[in-house]
DNA sequence: TATTGTTATACTCTATAACTATA
DNA sequence: TATAGTTATAGAGTATAACAATA
């Protein structure tokens, strides 16, 4: 008879609960702080990945290469080049090649999307306030801090390999 | 000459920057937590969202009913139907029907489940002991706290039927 | 009739590898 | 040869609606 054979989870397993998982808790508050979002994005008919590539855009100003795109915007390279191909027939997004280095591909919001960016900034802006007033001001910044600072961590490699 | 006709972007939009939008401080903290698990879960052949009806059937102990597991894990319920064809053919969760009312289903891990779940748990509180020796941990139970806190808030609706 | 869960369908994202074109 | 980005392909999740079985 080995070890497992008659285990069962009521005995317990050495585990922290699941409401206290670090990665639940983070996923657990973005679903709360997206159910705010997502009705503005479902008006725009826009999914959530294509969102952020827009966000991202709209916040650089300049316009930015996919490579950098796609670190920001935590998508990977086949993923983000379907969505530019979709934001693009929308006429949202446009795409220039630099000179100095034809290989690379420069993204920047057209005035369309531009336009949808701007007409959406006050109610998402309203949704922070709700937020904010909720939540508190000074508290929401203090969470925003500890998260960044979180995610600035290098973890070490667990994986079988690693040891 | 409408009024986004030069639209730039550079131009600025009235839109807080990027990395202090709630939403992708959330994200980024998730990716880097994640960052420690997802080599476990790769090693197991295990999705995330597979990972995560594994995880909160091993936090209930008990049984939980479809409908149930489904609010606690963030799924849908086709597809966490799906997720459940997909771990009962690796025989890592069962389904019994209680009697009093047949429509019902309620999950549990089988030995096999439990036991992969205890295979992981080791190294899994290695990955947390890991985050709070460098972030600390009463900081981390902190933020926990807060993540909490604010997943529990009931945020107003600013979709555009609502005003 | 209402509820629990599954099935159907179409779309999107994920993930890895192979590829094109530049450098 | 190496790099930036795209295309190919298979798999999985999302979302809505329709459905079967049961209450």
């Amino acid at each position: 008879m080995t070890a497992d054979d008659n285990m069962r989870a009521e005995d317990g397993i050495a585990m922290r609960p699941f409401t206290e998982s670090l990665p639940m808790a983070l996923l657990k508050a973005r679903e709360a702080a997206m159910r705010v979002f997502r009705p503005l994005l479902a008006e725009h008919g826009l999914t959530e990945q294509q969102w952020r590539v827009l966000r991202a855009l709209a916040a650089a100003g300049d316009g930015l290469e996919v490579g950098v795109l796609a670190e920001h915007t935590f998508l990977l390279s086949p993923s983000l080049s379907r969505i530019l191909v979709t934001l693009e027939g929308r006429s949202l997004i446009s795409r220039t090649t630099p000179d100095h280095d034809r290989r690379r591909s420069l993204i920047s919001l057209t005035p369309g999307g531009c336009q949808l960016m701007a007409r959406f900034a006050p109610r998402g802006e309203a949704a922070y306030a709700e937020i904010e007033r909720q939540f508190g001001t000074a508290r929401l910044h203090r969470l925003l801090n500890e998260l960044h600072e979180l995610a600035a961590l290098d973890f070490i490699d667990l994986s079988e390999e690693a040891g």
